[in-house]
DNA sequence: CTCGACTTGCACAGCGTTGTGCAACGAGCA
DNA sequence: TGCTCGTTGCACAACGCTGTGCAAGTCGAG
């Protein structure tokens, strides 16, 4: 066991990938998954999985640094992109959801996980700069809510998490997920369901 | 040790209700407390927890009917008194806040931990429910929404549970936070957010 | 006060998990 | 062909949790 500190084989890599990969399944199916199931499950054995982390908490550091950099990146890309709040919260929706498709299973994993709780945290500056786009809305007019903007935001970024189980369970398409969200969302923010709708279906051409 | 099989002292059920109160929260904070854990935070040993609940999921189970049951109960009686699907999910949203208040802790339990995954199928009842009255309402056209009405279900449930988090969190006032929930669940569906408060306002005197 | 029910503290076996050590095996590259 | 690095399979200690047994406490009702 040379603990991979120097060599790169091409074989080392795919395994590392598809360790990373798979952990990402097996840990939503259960969240305690041991690392024997997750090592069966990408085809290898547990002593392998040691030799690419040192533990089982680094292993899942690695997953969340990799899930958390996209979706910060995914929503600040959004939200460049807009004018106003209404678009601002259709386009970064949109952006999430495209690469949380592929992480939906590492952000539902961070909501019980205790293990991984610190990825709160990281999540803090993405919450932040909802608010302030939701804060703008309600001033502005454009959204009408009861509740403050953080605890909107809040409420936002559940129901993505939301949504994106719902889809994990079949009761949404996930084709047509991306959109229906979008114009949850906004809905949920007090934009009138029609405008909402046509908003996000110009944004999708 | 005589297993509580026969006799009843007032110390003995004052612990029973104890353990059960302070198991709900220890178990919020932590899906995987241990028994000692949950025993320690309620001013016991954990053999004496052994004597009052056979396992550890003779006790979630326990702690798992008695909240469902309130929550159930709240939900119907809400629904009953209610006419048309507007109302309905506003008068049920109020009631459920209620007990959900006590219950707060346990429901958001329910949706992280794996132990008692069972509770998701107790709670279909309730869920179904709420379907339910979501398609009716969607029906009739006083509901909008991109999604199904299975899908609406299940993001109000969120978005109930969210907001009770969100009081925890402090981002929301108590008092208030019963009637912002039922308007932002109206919201959601795609009621007016004029009508969502004219509605709950009548309904809060 | 006394009895019986409840509680405590300890000890124990069983189980699953984590992280490590080591020798042997196998595939790709020089 | 030989060398190297990754992989495998096994063995191991350590840890924490569950559920149980038992003897000695302690509290409250009668």
């Amino acid at each position: 066991m040379t603990l991979m500190t120097t060599g790169n084989s091409s074989r080392a890599d795919a395994n590392r990938r598809r360790i990373l990969d798979v952990a990402l399944a097996e840990l939503l199916r259960d969240p305690d998954a041991s690392m024997d199931q997750i090592a069966r499950a990408a085809g290898v054995v547990r002593r392998t999985v040691y030799g690419h982390f040192p533990s089982r908490d680094a292993l899942i550091g690695t997953l969340v640094d990799g899930a958390v950099e996209a979706v910060a990146a995914a929503h600040a890309g959004g939200r460049a992109a807009a004018e106003g709040p209404a678009e601002s919260v259709a386009r970064s929706t949109l952006a999430v959801w495209e690469v949380a498709d592929r992480y939906r299973i590492l952000v539902a994993l961070a909501q019980r996980s205790v293990t991984v709780q610190g990825i709160r945290d990281r999540l803090a500056p993405v919450r932040a700069s909802c608010a302030e786009v939701l804060a703008q809305g309600l001033a502005d007019g454009v959204f009408t809510s009861p509740l403050p903007a953080p605890a909107l935001a809040y409420v936002h970024e559940q129901m993505l998490l939301t949504l994106m189980e719902a889809v994990n369970d079949g009761l949404l398409e996930s084709r047509e997920a991306g959109s229906s969200a979008a114009v949850t969302l906004l809905t949920a923010a007090g934009v009138p369901a029609s405008d909402a709708t046509a908003l996000v279906a110009k944004l999708n051409r």
